[in-house]
DNA sequence: AATGAATGAGTCTTCATTCAT
DNA sequence: AATGAATGAAGACTCATTCAT
């Protein structure tokens, strides 16, 4: 007997994330997503129930992934300014090395998938929950402009994105230098 | 009669886009399209060739609308800041009341159908041309930061675009003291 | 446009129990059927909702069916013998005429397709109504063994189902006088 | 080991007759027949090539058993009657005790099993042989009704399966008195 | 020009059968 | 011999497109 291989999951969520990136949700075959992870048709079927789970789970997972690379390398004993450049770096780096992920989130939002479903937004909102925090505590050290704060997290997370969508687009690589030159207009954006 | 030609047609890319901004392209039939616009199926193919042509032609009307759009109010003698104010305010005016214009072309860009075309990314370039422009001659008088123009356009699309989505999802109006803020930290971001 | 042929459903039905009849429930292909209508596969599709309700529609078609059937050509003042000889006889012929009509009873009833349902058991109980009425006042004029009615019901038809059956395994007609001994058989089992 | 297998052999075909039994031909699953005999699904293929040969050898195996069964208890100086009254209440109790072979049998003949064999109709014919001989016997004796016999055995096997199976749907015992009840059905339908 | 029923190619999905362990 | 994951051919079903009215 082969045994059941818990990677096959992860397996056949990139393959389905990778044709979806290229060619939408709406061009999602079962059979091209089979081949792209080389296995039989019938075994993905074994793994998920039909199209419309594996397109909701690869949601999820993607979800679960974005929420613990973002606070990676930031220190207790970092400023606030320094804390939020981190996660942001670390936001736009996310963008660009998984960009994926981005056109993912944009399509699945607009698709009978979700649609389906009770909505599952608040998961949503608990990615960027660190980012959220952080601003709150700067308003509280007079740091940050006292806007609302879901103002201030939509705006950054926007600049970011497009700065993310242009990289990948154009094929560059954000040098540490354009990173400075960002986040310095990301800084003067928001601070107070 | 060809005023009832045109009207008809347009109705039915009406339609399309309607249907296409609640469960994108992965979700639009042409059956579905027909109801949406009270015709028969096969009316729709009296106007469009076939379901490909159709979603193009939408495309191609959707960039023409957005293009007149954006310099509105702008008198020749404004400040460079005033004539960015304003277009930003366009800008923004336009994603929220067409919020469904946005989500197009976000499906739209990353479909079969956008693939089998050749690019007419050019065509994209030429709406952001006015604030491109703007940008430059804002850059030449010193009143904006010199970095490459192009990442100063993707950065405020990107901040205005975010705000947009938010405002429409939430279904709340930008108030002009709102505006005012948000241009704030738009100016702030860019200003050298 | 062509109209939507109320008789298309008939023939649809019709096809199925035709095909069921010759290979089972098992043996039943949705395009197999769409080629003995005559019909594009997903013609049937407009008709019928899946495979499922096709054949649970059929099931009650054909309850609706024989039950106008059963009591043609009896007058009131007929004796309660010649009633029932007259039943009887419409019995065995529908069942003879109709053998396909015993065949989908038979394979339904032991069906994924039956088992899904809540129980239509009253509606067959419906069709031998007629039948039942007849003994009970027989039973009444003590001309019918004094059992449960039930039971003689049961019986007679079970004696007719299997005349019927080797009937049209064998092709061949029973004649008038064959008809004489039968319902001679009959009636010795159950008179009193 | 020869027991094991054999042992092995007849519990997959008990099972498969279980659930064609609650489900019809048209139910059986391979995997969920295995799950039934609490095998895994290959195991099931070493003890038969494929479907097809399973289904084939349950019919043999019912055939089988049921001759064997019929003629039990019949003494070699009971008189006509009373022989035809053993034999009849054997094939009752048979039909009622393993209704699951009944229901296997309509559903086999009626199935692309079926129609992909030579006939095997002459197997069935014996295994009513005895009956069929008593029948004869009982005619030359001018105990019962000089018709083709052929009918007579027809009809009241009819007329006890019709019995069995309302037995098994209400779930009743046939008691001794009513036993005494149906069989005068019987024997006053058939006697001259 | 308008209609919507009909079509059938293209997908999704199931399940008998194989095969690595 | 036993297992059950993997396979892929076969069948169910959808939906873009056509066509008779």
């Amino acid at each position: 007997m082969r045994t059941k291989d818990e990677e096959k999951e992860r397996l056949i969520l990139e393959s389905a994330l990778s044709i979806i990136a290229k060619t939408g949700l709406a061009g999602l075959r079962m059979s091209d997503l089979a081949k792209e992870a080389k296995l039989a048709t019938g075994t993905v079927y074994i793994y998920f129930k039909d199209k419309d789970q594996l397109v909701r789970k690869l949601y999820l997972y993607l979800m679960r992934t974005t929420t613990s690379d973002l606070s990676s390398g930031i220190q207790p004993d970092d400023s606030i300014k320094s804390k939020i450049k981190k996660i942001s770096h670390n936001y736009l780096l996310d963008s660009i090395l998984k960009p994926q992920k981005s056109i993912f989130f944009e399509q699945y939002f607009r698709s009978p998938f979700f649609h389906e479903t009770e909505s599952v937004l608040n998961e949503e909102d608990q990615i960027l929950q660190p980012i959220y925090q952080l601003v709150l505590e700067g308003q509280r050290q007079d740091i940050i402009k006292k806007v609302n704060p879901d103002l201030i997290v939509t705006i950054v997370c926007g600049m970011l994105e497009s700065v993310a969508k242009t990289a990948v687009y154009t094929d560059k690589i954000v040098s540490d230098s354009e990173w400075e030159l960002i986040f310095g207009i990301v800084w003067d954006a928001i601070k107070s």
